[in-house]
DNA sequence: ACAACTCTAACAGGCTTGTGTCAGGGCCGC
DNA sequence: GCGGCCCTGACACAAGCCTGTTAGAGTTGT
């Protein structure tokens, strides 16, 4: 009813040794024996071929599907990088700063940006 | 109105490198000048400190930002993604199938996906 | 009870990322 | 027109990722 590492390794056409690295990065966690045997169910198998197409169909990595794993579990993290993307991406222009007071505003800024840093 | 690319560096706390290398990324494009120099105009710079602040504050990787960035871009692939986690978790355990079919049919399955993929 | 499997932990090689630096050539401001 | 910028492209090197392999100890099925 459940396979061990090697048969699921077999069944799916991963090596075992990424089956535990695929595991460790959060993406398909098989149930375990009393004695900490791995077991995969159809589930996990299903899980576990679906995901070689998704990084070969898209060409996508192991390391981008666990990022992405973080992003749905910190929200945190993904409304921050929401609030980025859709920062005003051509900026109020002040409109009546001469050029030369400009360049001395951000170089201030970057001043005390990095007061506040260190 | 615009600073240069080494201006905007000493700005912004980036090296005059990776804001090359941000660029490449997709992150922060810069205008560029009729002779091809790049100019970083206060919506660029606002974008460049708080892409640093992100990072920092969230131990996330540039790789990461430009995977996000791909996110939002290719949505096909996002959805593909969106329906992996979603993946039913607990798979329908097919009620009345010996376990000895079922460790077959996995072998079976794998089979065949090989010489697909061959 | 013995062979064949599993576990974790570790090291190792190849590939990718992040970052600096340099070279050769063009542009800018004084 | 000259010193000091900027461009692209390339090499270099540390750190990290991916993957295999090995070692020592425990488990399982016949």
């Amino acid at each position: 009813m459940a396979l061990t590492i090697n048969e699921a390794a077999t069944a799916t056409g991963w090596s075992p040794r990424m089956l535990r690295y695929v595991e460790q990065q959060g993406l398909v966690e098989p149930a375990r024996s009393a004695a900490g045997y791995r077991l995969y169910g159809p589930a996990q198998l299903q899980r576990l071929r679906s995901l070689r197409a998704l990084l070969e169909t898209h060409g996508v990595e192991l390391g981008d599907v666990g990022f992405a794993l973080r992003l749905r579990r910190e929200n945190e993290l993904a409304s921050a990088l929401d609030g980025w993307f859709d920062e005003i991406p051509t900026a109020p222009e002040p409109p009546d700063l001469p050029a030369a007071d400009e360049r001395w505003l951000a170089f201030e800024q970057d001043k005390h940006q990095h007061l506040l840093n260190l």
